[in-house]
DNA sequence: CAACTATATAGCCATATGGTTATATTGTCA
DNA sequence: TGACAATATAACCATATGGCTATATAGTTG
């Protein structure tokens, strides 16, 4: 793909920065499989209701999760196709430096 | 692929923050076609050099960036071969979303 | 309506971090 | 060696932000 422009950059850097946060990556991490309310994020986190709804908002305002209200429960669901070939890719990535890192110690221990 | 492990998620988050930064972005983007010297990254950014000094650090430190010293010139070009790749994934979905903020604003202005 | 549940929001605080200036380091050249 | 150039690092500051507690806002049920 061609180069960026610069509005375009700092669109990027704005999805990135998003899912660069281990308790967002846990959330989208449950919702893998299935749709989720709150408190289901909340159990399977470990994280307090109202953090885990800032969270949501956040994710939704950048269109990562959809929402849908049935009662007053609210459930949540991956809602860019790409979310999940972006952790996977970024994880490949991830494996390769622990790799790395391990063969670096292994060097260092010789 | 299958559910994170909570330390795989915690570096998957890291990989995407250090990603979620403007300057960055505009820093991997400047390397798309080939390897430049730092000099030619403050040039091309308006940045001071300390700060892409310090950018580059840590894009090196986490594997993104890889350096080739020449001289008391150092040229650094990207060394992750997915940061594209995700780039332009991110990149579909930021453009999904002005399309959407764009068809919102036109509904709304009716 | 009152009581209760589920979720969202507001306000606060501590920490992390991007940018800056100043300086250290490294390499070249006269 | 001294002067200069390119890069890295240190120290600092202002801001952004993740998490918390308290509270507001639905929605349900009696």
């Amino acid at each position: 793909m061609a180069k960026l422009t610069p509005e375009l950059m700092d669109i990027v850097a704005e999805r990135f920065r998003v899912l660069g946060e281990p308790m967002r990556i846990r959330i989208l991490d449950a919702l893998r499989q299935r749709e989720r309310t709150v408190g289901d994020l909340v159990a399977a986190t470990g994280a307090t209701q109202a953090n885990i709804s800032k969270h949501l908002t956040l994710l939704h305002r950048l269109g990562f999760v959809a929402r849908r209200k049935e009662g007053t429960h609210v459930f949540y669901r991956v809602d860019d196709p790409d979310v999940f070939s972006l952790c996977d890719l970024v994880c490949g990535g991830a494996r390769a430096r622990l790799r790395k890192d391990t063969n670096a110690l292994r060097v260092g221990a010789r």
